[in-house]
DNA sequence: CGAATCTCCTGGAGGC
DNA sequence: TGCCTCCAGGAGATTC
């Protein structure tokens, strides 16, 4: 499921649409996970005059001040050609080009906005990006210093910092050497800082590898090529197996929180 | 206000 | 081989 990361993979694979003009837009849908705007069809005729990223959400800049916003939900994609029932989206460019959002559970979003990113319903409540030089223990420890629930829930809470999803929240937490049960407002400033400097690397090195995906590999970048690297997970999806630790002899467990998995070792985390 | 729960959806995995 | 159930999860909506 795309998360920071494989946004950011997809909007860099996105990116050679830049000065291309829309030709056409078609919907095979009424819906995604919202109803599609009605006036979608207002993107025809514009160029593309830049791509975006705002937490987990692309944003394609179109002339006259116009911007598509798309969110890839668990199991969106975008490609360059047909591919089957789950088409929901094609965009025709007038050169020729094609550009077909996929989505088989369409858990996704495609909206437009009018003017400024801030005044979205979808973005304005949004926290700060991780990879931003604002973005440092003293803010992460002061967003969460008052809130009664784990810290793997904080990360994940869109208001406290963007475009952590449930893997990422994992791998962040084990290389911090912090219990993903621990309560947020039980988080050291000083652990805060570390989190926050794990969450960096973390996210940077998984974009360097091109993103990552689920087991199956549903996520693939816009060329096809799948950017899947489940070697890079220390605990994600290792229940049962060894911690990477070499002195460490305890295995990966994993709990339910918030009806989502967490995997962590006991011995490691805090 | 914060926190917990419900909800959308389909494909894949596992059980028998 | 087929059918059933369960699970994955982003984040808004709903409820308390």
């Amino acid at each position: 499921m795309p998360e920071l990361p494989e946004v950011e993979t997809v909007r860099r694979g996105l990116l050679s649409l830049v000065g291309k003009q829309i030709l056409s837009i078609e919907v095979t849908r009424p819906d995604l996970r919202f109803p599609f705007p009605e006036d979608i069809d207002s993107i025809a005729g514009r160029k593309i005059i830049g791509i975006d990223r705002r937490a987990k959400y692309l944003l394609i800049r179109l002339e006259d001040n116009l911007t598509l916003l798309s969110h890839l939900g668990m199991t969106g994609r975008f490609g360059r050609s047909l591919e089957g029932k789950h088409d929901h989206v094609i965009i025709d460019f007038v050169d020729g080009e094609r550009l077909v959002y996929t989505d088989p559970r369409r858990f996704g979003i495609m909206d437009l906005i009018h003017g400024s990113d801030e005044d979205h319903k979808l973005l304005s409540h949004l926290g700060p990006e991780p990879l931003g030089d604002d973005w440092n223990g003293d803010v992460l420890h002061k967003a969460i210093r008052k809130r009664n629930v784990s810290i793997k829930s904080a990360l994940l809470d869109q208001k406290i910092v963007v475009g952590i999803g449930n893997i990422y929240a994992s791998e962040i937490l084990f290389r911090s050497g912090v219990s993903p049960k621990k309560l947020a407002k039980n988080i050291s400033r000083k652990k805060a800082q570390e989190i926050c400097e794990e969450t960096k690397h973390v996210l940077l090195i998984a974009i360097e590898a091109g993103g990552s995906t689920l087991r199956d590999g549903q996520f693939k970048q816009i060329d096809g090529q799948l950017g899947y690297f489940p070697h890079e997970f220390t605990v994600y999806d290792r229940e049962g197996e060894s911690c990477i630790h070499p002195n460490c002899q305890k295995l990966v467990k994993r709990v339910v929180q918030s009806g989502r998995s967490t995997f962590y070792c006991a011995g490691c985390q805090r």
